[in-house]
DNA sequence: TTGTTCTGTAATAAAAATAATTACAGAATG
DNA sequence: CATTCTGTAATTATTTTTATTACAGAACAA
């Protein structure tokens, strides 16, 4: 399952998108509701890939670094998810069993495939489309 | 991101795919290595979407109801995904903010177009797929 | 210069989600 | 009628996620 930081991530460049000047943490987080030392550690994702800049100090914050129709849900779900679309379980599966020892394997290759499914569908989806539906 | 459940149903059924007899609760959770509270979970599931049928008692055990090519991944994922594929975050945005206002149904519409992506794909892929890749 | 308002980041705490365990009634078998 | 299964509820433990606290440093403005 998806989860929240995709959602902040996107919510965040969208709000971004909308306007000139710089945004601070904290506004950004009042829109979202969440803390913003959360929105803090998002922006620092997003400015090391390129997305967004940051001013430091007083009147400072964050603006994008890119128009919106080139950010890509693509890029922001590769910048969100280093791990994988699928959580691979905590427990390794029976290795004396057939199906136990192949199993990873096979979940992995499921993963991949539902990956490569997803990025394209939103590599065709970018923030500038999302503006336009707010 | 896909969590553990999706990947328990699906182990589940692969070992029932290979074997004549029923299997016990006991014997599947040995080869996920989870409790076998939840594979009985988990089957209870499964069943009463048809997909296996359970024998009580002794020497029981669940089977398969249909044909492992019969079984589409798209199926399961339908079965065990009644919420969707995104989480919607727990706190509302802020209702006052124009973004905020809209990021829901904008998520909500995101989460769709996700999931028959990954539908179409999975809608592909059967238990007997993935049995011959075992 | 100095107070104010930002960011960055680490450390800790709280909350939520997930998995494990315990417990026990009921079903089928031999 | 003892044994070995399932079904299910209730509780506990673990893990993950989110929130909070804390504080150093940056930029600005009086």
């Amino acid at each position: 399952m998806i989860n929240g930081r995709f959602a902040t991530v996107i919510h965040i460049l969208t709000l971004l998108g909308r306007e000139e000047g710089e945004l601070s943490s904290s506004y950004i987080a009042g829109s979202i509701n969440i803390n913003p030392v959360l929105v803090r550690k998002e922006i620092s994702i997003l400015r090391e890939a390129g997305f967004v800049t940051t001013l430091e100090g007083k009147n400072g914050g964050s603006r994008l670094a890119v128009a919106p129709s080139k950010i890509r849900l693509s890029d922001l779900y590769k910048v969100v998810y280093n791990e994988g679309l699928f959580a691979h379980s905590r427990n390794l599966p029976n290795q004396h069993c057939a199906v136990g020892k192949r199993i990873s394997a096979i979940m992995e290759g499921l993963n991949t495939e539902a990956e490569q499914a997803l990025l394209k569908r939103f590599h065709a989806i970018t923030i500038k489309d999302l503006l336009d539906r707010v």
